[in-house]
DNA sequence: TTACAGCTTGACCGTATGGTCAGCTTTTAA
DNA sequence: TTAAAAGCTGACCATACGGTCAAGCTGTAA
């Protein structure tokens, strides 16, 4: 755009393509699912030839693979805000508010994972039985902790666990419903805070938390 | 089976090829998603050539709308356990149990029905607009009432109705999820007791209904 | 018994899809 | 300057899919 076709370097292309091959992947999986995406589709959307996709990415399995784990990066980066935090109050708000930004950021992210999980995850199992499960362990000693220093009441970890998934999921996977339900607008910023403040209030003080 | 080849009534036959039609084509809509379910697979699990399929259901689409249709009217029924209830602590239990026993007993349908939403929602869309968006205002006004006569928190009825779709679908969508950590086995009666009481005793003390 | 309507199905068709490849252009490094 | 390596792409292919159809079968009602 900026100068005239410079000379682009043979790394700089390959990160461009392959970024630009992710992006469109992404939202045309999103959209259509695995079966209904087309490479056509995801081609003309990246605004390149087929074949081009198919010299990056051999097959339409391997770019699925690779937007499926680009997501899963995404979603264990948000783990952290659990690790340092001193508390349930601490670490739960952080946690909520780290979820709710990726519904909003990357809803289309989102909607893929959800929709691999619910087909039976066939090619993310590995990283459920191995990646998953530990984080999942790590945060369920930590919850148990809070309760045995008594900063929160004894709510089953896991069920915990599932709740904040499951909540702050929703805003991605079913935004379309929200949306219509918004009378056909996306959230407004405002919205997303009240949104946030809510699930945080009400699970904050369901555990025990804060003081009801 | 009982009866050696007793004719069969023109609407038995009718009746209950449908059904078996439709039994198939959720769990395999649920299994593959629209665009990768295919009519010979639905086929091969009816047990029934696939010209059958179209005798009954003349396309893919009119046969995936009527799945999204059943699973709707029983999504919808549920709703009843929120209007005769006296207050949160009836209805929403009541709605947490009605809702955490679809997502148990039909999970093929919930599925679909997430993966409908989730892609925006071409065949429902006209549903959303109208029932569905009767239905909630109409749960929004009770849980106002319940809110101005004191029974629970001022929560944002609308954020807590997502918190609770969210909840109890996410133990059928990510059931896989959930089945994998929980050491690859599904859920026992005791775990989804369990289940429905944490999530239960979570909302209901977090919006003030129940004592902390 | 018969005639008709509804049910069944193997064979078939057009199309769209994932994937290939040969030949071209551009970058790179010596 | 040059030759090899990397990147690009139009044309092509085999396959699988949704859907059709004509011919046969079966329940129904007179």
């Amino acid at each position: 755009m900026a100068e005239p076709t410079r000379p682009m370097r043979r790394q700089e292309i390959r990160r461009e393509n392959e970024k630009t091959i992710l992006v469109a992947a992404e939202k045309v999986f999103a959209e259509a699912g695995f079966g209904g995406a087309t490479m056509q589709l995801i081609a003309d959307l990246a605004g390149l030839p087929k074949a081009n996709l198919h010299y990056y990415f051999a097959t339409k399995e391997e770019l699925y693979r690779s937007v499926v784990q680009n997501i899963f990066e995404i979603w264990l980066q948000a783990a952290n805000c659990f690790d340092a935090a001193r508390g349930p109050i601490d670490g739960i708000s952080a946690y909520i508010d780290a979820k709710m930004e990726i519904s909003r950021r990357h809803p289309d992210g989102s909607k893929v994972w959800a929709s691999e999980v619910m087909h039976g995850a066939p090619v993310l199992q590995d990283y459920m039985e191995s990646t998953l499960r530990e984080w999942t362990d790590g945060r369920v000693e930590i919850i148990r902790r809070w309760i045995e220093e008594a900063k929160m009441d004894p709510v089953d970890p896991r069920h915990l666990l599932y709740m904040l998934w499951a909540t702050t999921q929703h805003y991605a996977d079913f935004g379309h419903q929200i949306e219509t339900l918004n009378g056909g607008k996306p959230l407004s910023d405002r919205q997303w805070r009240e949104a946030k403040e809510n699930i945080k209030r009400v699970i904050l003080t369901g555990i025990g938390a804060l003081p009801a």
